[in-house]
DNA sequence: TGTACATCAGTGAACGCGCGTTCACTGATGTAC
DNA sequence: TGTACATCAGTGAACGCGCGTTCACTGATGTAC
C-alpha cells in the first residue's frame, strides 16, 4: 500500500556475491522473505512481479525459477507461511487463559490485531479470490491454507459451550464470529479514511451472540 | 468469476450499425451496461479490459474514449450506479416496517442478499482497495460512493436506540453490524467451498449486540 | 601438488502477449444555400 | 430540388509498456586423478 523502491529491500546476504556451491537453496529463503515483504506493502498478489522480487533479492529474474516453478508457487509458499504464523498467533493468545470465554476473547483480539498489524498480508491471505484452492493451484483435496486457523476458532467457541452444546451447534456461532472479525479487519483496511470506533469495543460487540449463548 | 465469451454480451442496439447523428450518447449507456455485466462476472476491476468492453458493446476500443476519458472514469461510473441501487435496495427493504428493530432486520437481510445475488458487484464495490476516494480518482472532499448506504444503516440503528441514546452512541453498534454483514458476504463469496450455516441465522447473531442494547 | 573436468549458481537477452491509449482516417448524415 | 460542405460516430493500425517465462550461456568452485 505504501509504494517504495523495491531495491531498498535488497537482502544483504544475496547482494553482489554469488553463493558457494551447495548453498544455492539459501536463495529460496531470501526470495520468500522479500516476496513476503513486498506483499506486506502492496497487499495485492497481482502487484507482485517476479522482476521486483528478483531485484529485492539481489538476483536476476531467471534465478527465481531455480527454486519455484512459477509465480503461483512462490505466492503459495508465502501465503502458507503467513497462515502458519497467523494460527500460531491465535493459539499463543489463547494460552494461559483457563476460562473458555477469556480464551475466545484473547483469540479474537489476536485475530484483529494480527490483521491490522500486517494489513497487506491479511488481504493477500483472505481477500483475494484466487487464494482459494483453485486460484492457488493447490492439489485437489488439499485443504485451504487457512483451515487450521479457522479450526482453532471453532474449538475455542466449542469450549465456551462445553456443557451446553456440541461442536455442531458451535459452527454457526463460530462462523458468525469469524465473519465479524474479518469484517472489522477488512473494512478498517479498505476504508481507513472513516472515523473508526474503538476496536476493542467492536470486538466485544462481535462476541455478544456467543456470550449470550454461553450463559 | 465465471469466464465467458464477452462477445456473447454484445448489446443488440449497438451491433452492426452506426448510430444516427446526435444519438452518439447512447453508446455511453451501452458501455456502462456491458461493463457492469463484465464486472458482475469477474468481480475484479483489473480483469476488466477496455477491449472486452468494446467488444461486448459492439464497437472498437477507441469509441469508448468518446464518452469516458479513461478506464478509471468508466469504472467510477459503474461503481457509482451500483452503490445507488444498493442504497435503494436497503431503503426499500426498510419501508413498511414500523418497528425500528424490524426495519433494521429487514435492512440487514437486504444487505446480505443484495451482496450474494451479485457477488461480483459486491467485491468491486467493497473489496477493492482502489475503490476508495484515492484509487477511484475522486475529487478531493468527495465522499465515498458508498457513504449513503452506510448512513442508511446508521440511521436505522439510531432508530432502535431512539429513546435510549443518540446517534453518537449508535456509531459503534452500526459499524459493528456493518462489519458483521460485510464479513458474512465477503467470506461467503471468497470461500464458497466451505460448509456455510444458514444465512438468516448468521444475520440474526450479527444483530445480537444491538438487540441487547435496544432492550 | 598440479591439472583437467563436472557441477551448479547465476546471467543477459530475448520471446510472445495483452494492456491502456493515441493517431490519422472514413464515410454516412444532416444542413445551408 | 440539387449540391457542396460541416459534423460526428466510429474505425484500423499502431504506440510504448510491463509482464511471466525461456534460452543458451558464463564462470567460479569443488573434485578426481
Amino acid at each position: 500500500m505504501i509504494p517504495q523502491d523495491p531495491a531498498k529491500l535488497q537482502a544483504p546476504s544475496a547482494s553482489s556475491r554469488r553463493r558457494k556451491r551447495g548453498t544455492g537453496h539459501e536463495l529460496r529463503g531470501v526470495v520468500i522473505r522479500v516476496a513476503t515483504d513486498l506483499l506486506a506493502r502492496s497487499g495485492d498478489v497481482d502487484a507482485l512481479t517476479m522482476r521486483d522480487v528478483a531485484a529485492a533479492a539481489g538476483v536476476t529474474p531467471p534465478s527465481i525459477y531455480r527454486h519455484f516453478p512459477d509465480k503461483q508457487a512462490l505466492v503459495r509458499a508465502v501465503i502458507g507461511e503467513r497462515f502458519r504464523d497467523f494460527t500460531v498467533a491465535l493459539n499463543q493468545a489463547a494460552e494461559g487463559h483457563e476460562n473458555p470465554l477469556a480464551r475466545l476473547e484473547a483469540m479474537s483480539h489476536a485475530y484483529v490485531h494480527a490483521g491490522l498489524r500486517q494489513p497487506g498480508h491479511y488481504r493477500v491471505m483472505f481477500s483475494a479470490v484466487n487464494a482459494g484452492p483453485d486460484g492457488l493451484g493447490l492439489a485437489k483435496g488439499t485443504e485451504h491454507p487457512g483451515a487450521a486457523s479457522f479450526r482453532a476458532l471453532v474449538d475455542a467457541v466449542t469450549g465456551c459451550l462445553a456443557e451446553r452444546g456440541t461442536s455442531t451447534q458451535a459452527m454457526p456461532l463460530a462462523t458468525g464470529l469469524w465473519a465479524s472479525l474479518h469484517g472489522i479487519v477488512d473494512l478498517r483496511i479498505t476504508k481507513p479514511e472513516m472515523g473508526w470506533p474503538n476496536t476493542d469495543l467492536l470486538i466485544d460487540n462481535a462476541l455478544a451472540a456467543i456470550r449470550s449463548a454461553a450463559t
